[in-house]
DNA sequence: TTGAAAGCGCTAACAT
DNA sequence: ATGTTAGCGCTTTCAA
């Protein structure tokens, strides 16, 4: 359709394309009068600077790559906001993509990105990966990676504390007096998973409390997963007390399960979760959580990888950064509501 | 960091930079073992083409802007999805952007995304937008919009049929037999809004029901303003037997000021909503809503834009399409649960 | 202050 | 089958 260059610019005016690009992009010295005409000459003509000749030229794109698993979850849609709002401030552009949890999809948004596309990426990498070295090591542009094991330490990483947000929400259950806690696992390839397994672990053993093995049952952080979790653990002779799904997803879940078998929630089984995703406040009983700074972490990310392109960071020096969560106390753990009706 | 160009490779194999160019990208008449030597030699270099050089010289980008209102947000979570499986089907790649229901984000959005950097973009504007006509004539690449008002005309758009949907679902609640309905609006300057309004109004009139004016209160798509809107259509004198929300997000918002005020949905007062969005399904009663076929109404965007850019269908030729909606009867219009507990 | 010219990395005629 | 040569639209020395 419409298109308009420098150079017709230039021919107008009756100066040079260099003296064109000065003036338009503010840079270098043009006199007044001239910079006044081009500009004029420029909106008339409804100019538009190629920002992809551009980049070629300038060596940088000002934009940004995000890959996350799925963009179809809450969790990721509030990371994405993060991200933008924090690349928007520092006129920065996102290009987002999904890896649709495929590998050879990760590979394609990989390879579309740093097909100079983009100044540096935020990858969020759901798997454990073993060739995520090889992937770092071959990249063409500053990596930050989100929620990487703690295994990886070939570049930056911006994480949150699995381990200490499920070591608090199950003392809490502790102390609530449940004794006979079960627990309902993520994906098992999954680092975030293994981490909140570790908190929770460690929470019951302070207490000396003992964790069976029918009280483990697996899930893979999907709704579905709750819910057959929440059976599998009802069903035996020795039934828990309270539980603690990986995530709110789960929970959600195990919700239904126990609707359908007729037991109420917390009075004959309590029930937290992971994550704070906004569901967890909507449901009844409201969900006790752990809260994670899911925003924060994609704005934390955005920040310290606008460091490593600007050169103020290296991007060959590894970095981590842990970000706190918080326990929410609702109430499906045996807490009386704060307020009755939840948020408006 | 690392590159590696195809000067480079044409050195190392002693050939032109024609001659690796048509090797690389498959085009055009090379040698077998000139074109294996070249191949080899690219991988050995892990050689990446730079997309945007080539870009600049295809004048193409292989690559679709879209650009909402939000991410956050179920309904917008799900259109993406659909776009992104049909664009990825294309061998396309998505440059996402949100407006942040700013304007002035808009058109940043839309500047950067027009400068060379995508074929053809994909816009859901979520107000009325009186510039839409201008800011479509002066793009430099095709655009769809979604969701435009009826009264847009200068390019193509996907829309749903806003106005069956509302009649339909109103026409349901008639046939419970109420005849004092109340509805929350959408954002008066929204067109969705506007048209469910006007689908609402034709059943009513359809079946000679009145519409008093106190039985029509504002609301902004919010949940939020569901919850006042209740309350304000709930605290007169004369209340209503039902109530629609223009969209399921206000129904919900109801659903807590009806719990707060004591009220029993259905038996004290039915509730129905629109979109059919995944938490309709979660909250109890379970929400009778319509449907939208949100994937589907991506999906439709990504086709018809690709059939723009690949010169298939003229950008300047207007084109509509309408979806159609499908009503969803659950509990809350007063109908018995088909299934007890929703789908896990 | 302004212009000329050399790229940026790649594609696409046009030659050979 | 391969090489030469122009660009694509813009930035950026280096001269003038």
């Amino acid at each position: 359709m419409k298109k308009v260059d420098m150079a017709q610019i230039a021919a107008r005016a009756g100066v040079s394309i260099a003296t064109v690009s000065r003036a338009l992009s503010g840079s270098g010295r043009v006199r007044a009068e001239t910079r006044r005409r081009i500009l004029a000459i420029a909106e008339e003509l409804n100019y538009r600077p190629n920002s992809i000749a551009r980049g070629l030229s300038r060596r940088r794109t000002d934009t940004l790559g995000v890959i996350l698993p799925e963009l179809v979850d809450e969790f990721f849609m509030d990371l994405v906001q993060g991200i933008e709002e924090e690349a928007y401030r520092a006129n920065r552009y996102i290009l987002l993509s999904s890896s649709h949890r495929q590998r050879d999809f990760l590979r394609t948004s990989l390879e579309f990105m740093m097909s100079g596309r983009v100044d540096g990426v935020i990858l969020m990498a759901s798997q454990r990966m073993n060739d995520i070295e090889e992937i770092v090591s071959r990249s063409r542009c500053p990596i930050v990676l989100l929620n990487a094991g703690s295994h990886v330490a070939c570049t930056a990483s911006v994480n949150v504390d699995n381990y200490q947000g499920a070591f608090a929400v199950t003392e809490h259950l502790v102390q609530h007096g449940y004794r006979k806690i079960g627990v309902i696992l993520g994906p098992d390839d999954n680092y975030d998973s293994a981490e909140r397994f570790r908190g929770f672990r460690a929470a019951l053993d302070a207490h000396g409390i003992p964790l069976p093995e029918s009280f483990v049952v697996a899930g893979d952080f999907t709704k579905t997963s709750g819910f057959y979790g929440f059976n599998r653990l009802m069903s035996q002779s020795q039934r828990p007390e309270a539980i603690f799904a990986e995530n709110d997803m789960m929970a959600l879940g195990a919700y239904e399960a126990a609707s359908r078998l007729g037991l109420r929630i917390p009075q004959d089984v309590a029930i937290v979760g992971f994550d704070d995703i906004r569901l967890s406040r909507y449901i009844r009983p409201t969900l006790t959580t752990v809260h994670v700074p899911i925003e924060e972490l994609g704005r934390r990310a955005v920040r310290y990888l606008l460091q490593m392109i600007d050169g103020e960071a290296d991007p060959h020096q590894p970095y981590r950064l842990e970000l706190t969560t918080g326990l929410i106390i609702r109430e499906s753990c045996g807490c009386s509501p704060s307020a009755p009706y939840g948020v408006v």
